[in-house]
DNA sequence: GACTGGCACTCATTACGCGCGAGTGCCAAC
DNA sequence: GTTGGCACTCGCGCGTAATGAGTGCCAGTC
């Protein structure tokens, strides 16, 4: 059966009651708040049929309805509009960003601007190593036996390792294996970073084959196993805003899983290709255990049209929606103008 | 008058039993649990001075007794007997400790065996700028009017900053720049560097001195500014333990104080020096309002003897502080003892 | 003088009963 | 399909009562 209209709008008014109040919303109240041209016994009948077909639930006999997680996701697809910025929120973005001097300064920034301005949990990713090309490599002698490899990436991100060298090397032969590796990798995008640092082994000459070996090694490591690492946080404060009504009262396994980097980067980095770059999930859509009481509002961004990394917030299922959509895409796309300026 | 022998058997009781069981501990519970060689109406009347003296009070007439802040200060300084650690613990240490690569990583493993032993929130400072020294300053060129200003210290931490330079550079230059930056700071001590710094910009060739004042400015900003900034934290869920029993409730302006770094830093840096490292916090004497509730155990740790960072845990005031501050202890020892051996 | 047993008292916590009222579901009427 | 009416449900708040852990005090004992 097609969804009827006035049923949809029930439903919207239930959600934007309920997340404003946080109270189950009952059928002589939505009447009054919202100008439905109808009378509450109209409105009772639709909920009925609401509550059926699974998009809202009564907590307990005689109170009113709340959204199900199934409700808010139609709420999600159908019915919210995006509700734009106010100037003075696109002013606190800007004014924020701006300050930046680095690229460590700008994730931080964002994620704490992110954490302001949804009052939510904020987690972004630092641009991704794997979809960034190298800018320059730097081999830096440390000892005899020792160099600091400093790889710089056009999205302005900076790793580091050190290398223990299996004999001692001399100042020439750092800046001829520094030559070659720049030859090999400078302006290649990392995703194809392997095949490279093979030929660069191949290649090497007898009396640095053995050298090169070692910052091979490292180098498809930090490529491949640190690829993705790096994540920052804010707003954890946040969760614990409406006196735990939410989470039923535990707060302590969703703070347990913001301490896995693994599932901070779950969370904001887009899996599935295709998809309209925004995602929303909602409760129970969640792959994680312990965050099946909250949504995630995520996105990709990047310079341009290229995604190099995620950044999204986290809350209850009980959130507003469009504001935070509306927010999460507008930061999204001001730190990627930022990148892209660079 | 001096205090009673058996009155701090006592406190200490009260403490140990509070600690354990989270609820006011009674006269009578206490002889049946704790072989005082007395009845329960002589501990009674021992109570009653203790709390007179503001060690102990009752939540409401016709509870137990609960200690005060003052209570856990005496039971700190007086009573407790260092708890050794468990063989276990040692191993786990060791075992956590050991596969480190990298700064980073050490820290990272450290917060969280921190965090893991004492089941509170964990911070550890990096090692503090100021306290190291330079082993290596590089400068790596990533167009002709910009460079990347690494710097590698002794404690194994790397520091890098893009530098804008006010006109084009040759490669010439940037070696020319690099040695006179290498011979002037390598091997001093970063506290020393803003006096060499401005010896650097006035020593420096005509042509070179305005890439110099430009390097120099970012020396000194990365040194004075951000010189102890790094943190890192981990636990926050074990806050959420003992179902907001502790905190009154209200966990967030805790939550709010452990994002700001500023606050974690005064947290586990030493500012008294003369003290004998260790240093706990109980409640009250914590300097920040919104941890007044919570207690701070803190020291600093290095290699040998030298302090080049700080660590700690920060829980409730009921904690168990034998055991947390042997752990801290501890654990200190042993990355002092890792950044040695680098 | 220090310790002990006894006893009256306090008071938070728990349980129970009860009325209130928001909100529902159903039905007959429009 | 919509509406007003009405009986019904049931969580919430509140006052009262019972419970019991724990105390303070006092008189007696070593």
């Amino acid at each position: 059966m097609p969804m009827d209209d006035r049923k949809l709008d029930v439903l919207r008014a239930i959600v934007e009651d309920y997340v404003a109040t946080q109270e189950p919303v009952g059928s002589k109240a939505l009447v009054e708040r919202h100008h439905l041209g109808v009378s509450p016994a109209t409105v009772r009948n639709d909920m009925a049929v609401l509550e059926d077909e699974g998009f809202i639930r009564q907590p307990h006999t005689s109170a009113g309805r709340v959204p199900t997680d199934r409700g808010y996701r139609l709420f999600v697809d159908k019915l919210s509009r995006i509700k734009p910025l106010t100037p003075a929120e696109r002013r606190a973005i800007e004014r924020f960003l701006l300050g930046a001097v680095d690229l460590d300064d700008v994730v931080h920034r964002t994620v704490r601007l992110l954490a302001q301005l949804t009052r939510q949990v904020a987690v972004v990713q630092y641009p991704s190593l794997s979809r960034s090309a190298v800018r320059h490599l730097e081999l830096v002698p440390i000892s005899t036996t020792r160099v600091l490899l400093v790889m710089i990436t056009d999205t302005g991100r900076v790793e580091q390792r050190l290398v223990e060298l299996p004999g001692p090397i001399s100042a020439d032969e750092v800046t001829a294996l520094r030559q070659a590796i720049n030859e090999r990798l400078g302006g290649k995008r990392l995703s194809e970073a392997p095949t490279q640092v093979h030929g660069l082994v191949e290649e090497a000459s007898g009396g640095l084959r053995a050298a090169m070996t070692a910052l091979a090694a490292v180098l498809l490591e930090t490529v491949v196993e640190r690829a993705e690492e790096r994540v920052a946080l804010a707003g954890t404060a946040n969760l614990a805003r409406g006196g735990m009504l939410d989470f039923q009262g535990s707060l302590r396994p969703i703070l347990e899983a913001l301490e896995e980097e693994v599932i901070l980067l779950k969370l904001v980095s887009e899996v599935d290709a295709g998809n309209a770059m925004l995602r929303v999930r909602i409760g129970d859509e969640n792959e994680i255990e312990d965050l099946r009481a909250t949504s995630v509002v995520s996105t990709g961004y990047g310079p341009g049209v290229t995604v190099v990394g995620g950044l999204g917030v986290l809350g209850p299922t009980r959130m507003d929606y469009p504001g935070t959509i509306a927010t999460v895409r507008a930061v999204a796309r001001y730190v990627g103008d930022l990148l892209a300026q660079n």
